[in-house]
DNA sequence: GTCTATATACAGATAGAC
DNA sequence: GTCTATCTGTATATAGAC
């Protein structure tokens, strides 16, 4: 094999570096406000180059997120998968504070993901794809769960969606761009130890909360 | 006075066919992907006349917002507003039902104020707005338990968005815009009874379930 | 007020030189 | 492979007749 050529290794830099930008243009104006021209600026490449690596915008996007599970594979790989027992709260706050390191980490690409799935509008179904999709793992510790005979509040797909597009909308909603930012205006500043904490809480006990249930010495 | 000219007669019918067939167009294909000319297709009407009656296709969505406002109002002010006990898990349920009942019912606009608020991008603030317009009640039902004295997870501003959130990723992701359309394909059709279930009880009791309180005769 | 026809704007994508 | 320049498609909005 001989070295590998220049040009092969310059599309390389190039492609890094459409995606690196694509990610902070993501993170600043959202994915459907970014155009194409935008990251290629931003890459301080030429609109034509981005053709030559990308279909368009969208397969750009599937790069970004092939790229996200492969870190994300190679991280989960190292520690491997104990199955959780989720109504354990020190385990559920553990599982929660993965995703939701997850989506502080990839902000834009888990944005950006979940912008283009609504502008595929509700019919398509890509939403509830998304969502589904995101959340399998937290699916199969609750089917574990239900296997063990516990009693679900219902079907452990279900209860999957409704958590993860909790913790999607909020990481949406209140993960600033740039995390040394200043609050915006009107907006309360959360920190992530007060939303992990509210969320543990209120997912392990509910809003009854453990003081409905008096410690009887039955 | 006299009688309401022909004219403006004729005006109000046009304007109320665009905003039929604006709800129409939105459920079907989404906001973003609903264009201007298919409204006016959609309605009968000339390109020309939409701009004649507004200023845009954001502001005919909050025309419709401020019709739904108008209905809702005046469905609960018939009510009046008790403040719910949401620890009680009736209440609960009771709350929830009646927020899922305003998304099925107003599913086009409720989708629709979504997708514009994402299109806006995660810097913008709009989607934490939308949540906190919409999660007020919620919110004031949550501080009149605080004020009681019960200990809750955490801010009574972030539950809320936090429920609200996760109720408006469900109703995207879940209700179809034909009720009576058959279930998509590789989607299992969950019925609102179900839904409400399942979220009810995991709001008041959480994973840990009503199981980790035993029954004690106190 | 409503219509037809058209102007404006711009994002997406391509062609061809280097 | 990258660039500049350009073409195409399409959504928004307006102009002017009726």
């Amino acid at each position: 094999m001989g070295v590998m050529g220049v040009r092969k290794a310059q599309a390389a830099e190039t492609e890094e570096a459409l995606k690196a930008a694509a990610r902070r243009e993501f993170a600043e104006r959202g994915y459907l406000n970014t155009k194409v021209t935008d990251i290629t600026a931003a890459a301080d490449r030429a609109t034509g180059s981005f053709y030559q690596h990308f279909a368009g915008k969208e397969e750009l996007l599937q790069a970004l997120l092939a790229d996200m599970h492969a870190q994300a594979g190679a991280t989960f790989d190292d520690g491997g998968h104990p199955p959780h027992d989720l109504t354990d709260p020190a385990q559920l706050r553990e599982h929660l504070a993965a995703g939701w390191g997850v989506m502080r980490d990839n902000r834009a690409v888990m944005t950006a993901l979940f912008e283009s799935a609504m502008a595929a509008g509700p019919a398509s179904g890509a939403l509830w794809e998304r969502l589904a999709a995101d959340t399998s793992m937290l699916r199969e510790h609750l089917e574990f769960l239900q296997d063990r005979g516990d009693a679900l509040p219902g079907d452990p797909t279900l209860i999957a969606a409704a958590i993860g597009g909790m913790l999607a909308m909020l990481a949406y909603a209140l993960l600033p761009a740039d995390p040394d930012a200043p609050a915006p205006a009107g907006q309360t500043a959360y920190s992530d130890a007060q939303i992990l904490s509210t969320l543990t809480d209120l997912l392990s006990h509910g809003l009854a909360g453990p003081a409905a249930c008096p410690p009887a010495p039955q």
